[in-house]
DNA sequence: CGCCGCTTTGAAGGCCTTCAATTGATGTGG
DNA sequence: CCACATCAATTGAAGGCCTTCAAAGCGGCG
């Protein structure tokens, strides 16, 4: 009966328990039982078309969503105008936490395909937290997540070059993809050169050339927006060139 | 009772009560009641000294911590050992939730003078969570905050001038120091150049030469580590420009 | 087909980095 | 108490990486 679908106020219920990204998303790790009162709240609105927006910076922050299919990316903008890309979202990713410090969002999400969103109101959520503390758990574990994703991508822009920041980037989707069941190779990129270069923080050629060279270089094969990675290992010590610092080699060393 | 303060090994109980940050820290919005219950399970060591290590990348996560007094540096270390400052810390702020994904920390915090810490058992704290709503709120609340304060500094590293970090990082500081009843103009960086440069993702003399430019511009007067600020108002017009694109000048245009 | 937006490629210029040297601050031993 | 050593911060000069400006390719879609 959990599994049976049932359409009220134009949203469609759904089950977590039959959704295979399960053990990426919120529900993991919660017992079957639990599950099914997560999924008591959550609701599925229609899928998202390209570019529109799932909330704006300044709405209230009513839901948190997960992502069922599609990708979205988040972006900020200051008060001149000047806009900077925070994050890509993939399937079973969980997006809004940034509002929930001032209950109001504090960037804009948009849809970069058909994208299909669950729905899980904060009220509601935050209630069964204190029901079922795997579920709070959990909470915080996304939440953790998203801290030390951003202090990765602080520490790439802070410290990269233009071809170590795009090489982490499409090394970031390839393990992404891959944990989620795709190809680690090959994959098409829902976001344009422009959403690219502003998360990296460089210009749009710039990422453009860097594209060229890795192509020039053997690296990997572009073509628009499919790309098919032929040297991983190359791309990956562009990313961590030495491993002169590297603390296991330095225990081994030292042992 | 609760205000007696007993030694027990070697950490000393410490009542949130008491302490003048309770309306900025993790207790804020808590009634008296369950303040006390979180006295119970905080605890404070010997204060740090400059310098000293509160937790290392990779330890595993066993607090979380806030700060009495004094301030933190937290920075993750890559593979190859490029060093990234992610965050410093002030009274009344919690650290250490970077480590709530994995179980383990994934950045390294150091303090940058004697600093006075607040340690928060994680387990403990997540069982008072789902005994206190309001609680489990607040880390919510924090939570969303470290998310969005990052934002914010990728704003800055993907965005900005080297001039524009800098005011920035100042009116950050002005600003955190104003609502910790000290002066917003004069106050003392407890960081180094280096530190400063490393955060803002620039060279330490670019960083001494924008001090400098402030400095014959005007705008502050710098010796060492005091800085007067002199011209609040043009610093954040630096980070700011203009008005062009922000969203009440839009909005009342439009009415 | 032909327009329009996205992407690519080329060339010049700028901001910041890197290298180098000086000055200033801090702390220790004679 | 001062000399000296050490480290942090400042200032100058040259060079590099990336940006900006400009234009041509290329695809998609009416």
């Amino acid at each position: 009966m959990a599994s049976d679908a049932v359409i009220s106020l134009n949203k469609l219920k759904v089950a977590c328990q039959d959704c295979r990204l399960s053990e990426i998303c919120l529900p993991r790790g919660l017992a079957q039982a639990e599950m099914e009162k997560l999924d008591n709240i959550v609701a599925r609105g229609r899928p998202l078309t390209r570019g529109e927006v799932l909330y704006h910076q300044g709405d209230s922050l009513n839901n948190l969503f997960a992502i069922h299919s599609g990708s979205l990316r988040s972006f900020i903008v200051s008060q001149d105008g000047r806009e900077q890309t925070v994050g890509f979202y993939l399937p079973g990713e969980l997006v809004g936490l940034d509002g929930l410090e001032k209950g109001t969002h504090t960037c804009t999400t948009v849809a970069l395909e058909t994208t299909s969103i669950c729905e899980l109101p904060f009220n509601r959520l935050q209630e069964l937290c204190t029901e079922l503390p795997s579920l709070q758990y959990q909470m915080l574990r996304l939440l953790g997540k998203e801290v030390s994703d951003d202090h990765d991508i602080l520490l790439l822009l802070g410290t990269r070059s233009a071809e170590e920041r795009l090489a982490a980037f499409l090394l970031s989707l390839s393990r992404r993809f891959a944990e989620r069941g795709f190809s680690a190779t090959e994959f098409n990129l829902s976001m344009s050169r422009h959403d690219i270069a502003n998360f990296l923080g460089i210009a749009v050629e710039t990422v453009s050339r860097q594209f060229s060279n890795f192509d020039k270089a053997g690296i990997l094969q572009v073509k628009h927006r499919n790309v098919k990675i032929l040297d991983l290992e190359k791309l990956e010590k562009m990313v961590e060139p030495g491993e002169k610092f590297n603390r296991k080699a330095k225990l081994s060393a030292a042992q």
